[in-house]
DNA sequence: GTCTATACAGGGATAGAC
DNA sequence: GTCTATCCCTGTATAGAC
């Protein structure tokens, strides 16, 4: 807090970022459409032309904090990749790691989501494209390292498997709510230990017999 | 086709039923709030008053889209299910139908998908629940079969492999066009390579040192 | 059942004072 | 930069004739 704080009343910070965050946490939580300028201006606390000052339209707006989220999510997406000594623990970590900033930042996430629902190529898709796809060639090359180092299978597409890693986890945060009520489902509420079986499952497959084979020869 | 086609025109389906398929299109491609009644009347070739006459709010012709979709989509998760001999090519059949189907009904699927990420309780969560409760339980139901057959590793949870199964699925669908600008990914056109590379993690694992196990012990 | 015409609320966006 | 007041349009929904 280097600034002196204003009589005003709510803290100081400037305009453009105040109508942003809350931009940010509307659309987050109820999609483009269905949030008003009206609703983004109360969030704010400023009025509704005041927004039209520092944003040209809605849309421009929208693509703002999508830009901002993009690169946000682009960032987590890297910072997992770092620690652990072998490279199964390696993995493990940063489904674990990814896991967590997906809740963490649960309204960018949703935010991402929704834009890539959509079919057409407005302009949201490329915002995605330009942000994601930086971060995920760098988890591929995080495998491809793998595979170098002898510890991946080589018969194996590193991108494939980047998109397994990435979309189980994706879709266990978007269907959350909803398995939650699965009489079937026991882990909706721990997320450790989805990560747990999620890694385990990628590891080590799901042939029993394979399993046996490999007990027997490995130890 | 057993009735006599009256003068009128366009093929003679009720009006409810041609409003329904028309609202069905609509907002599986573009959502719930960025499609007006004005539009649906129009695709659907009838006025707006016609469709509050049929429907008593957007709301509820929404509705009405939801559960059939929901009903629809139930039934063709179950589809899969049958055929082939072991259990490994009966969940690779699995896998390679349910990911036809969601392509098939990519409507149908986007109308579910956005209905997911919305937080609120809304009874568009219950509808959801309630049809694809059902049919999740039967995959579960069939992975414990396997179990029990002694071809699927029993430290296994068989609900978390449905739901990785299903999710691996839908992620794809979700991204697709996405990672069609992504240089890595090499099948983003080719459904069938993606199946079954899915098909082979899952069932092998991307473990290295076990595959060279298993290859040692088992053949 | 189907239409035309209309009511009324709320949307995005602008004008102009301060 | 920020506000109040206002414009115009489009949204959902209804009235009432046919």
């Amino acid at each position: 807090m280097a600034f002196p704080e204003p009589a005003g009343g709510s803290a100081r910070v400037p305009t453009p970022q105040r109508i942003l965050a809350a931009a940010t946490r509307l659309f987050g939580e109820r999609g483009y459409d269905s949030v008003s300028v009206t609703a983004i201006a109360a969030e704010a606390g400023v009025s509704k032309a005041n927004i039209f000052h520092h944003f040209k339209s809605k849309r421009e707006l929208y693509l703002s904090v999508l830009r901002a989220a993009c690169a946000e999510s682009a960032a987590l997406l890297e910072e997992g990749e770092g620690t652990g000594r072998g490279f199964a623990e390696r993995l493990a970590r940063f489904l674990d790691g990814h896991l967590a900033h997906v809740y963490q930042h649960a309204g960018l996430t949703r935010l991402i989501l929704r834009e890539l629902i959509e079919d057409e190529p407005g302009s949201g898709q490329e915002l995605a494209e330009e942000a994601l796809g930086h971060s995920f060639t760098r988890l591929v090359a995080l495998l491809r390292d793998g595979q170098a180092q002898g510890a991946l299978r080589e018969d194996i597409d590193p991108a494939m498997l980047a998109l397994l890693m990435v979309g189980a986890n994706v879709f266990f945060f978007q269907v959350d709510a909803l398995i939650r009520h699965f009489p079937d489902i026991r882990f909706a509420d721990d997320r450790g230990a989805y990560s747990r079986m999620l890694a385990d499952i990628l590891w080590r497959g799901i042939d029993a017999d394979r399993a046996r084979a490999a007990a027997g020869a490995g130890g």
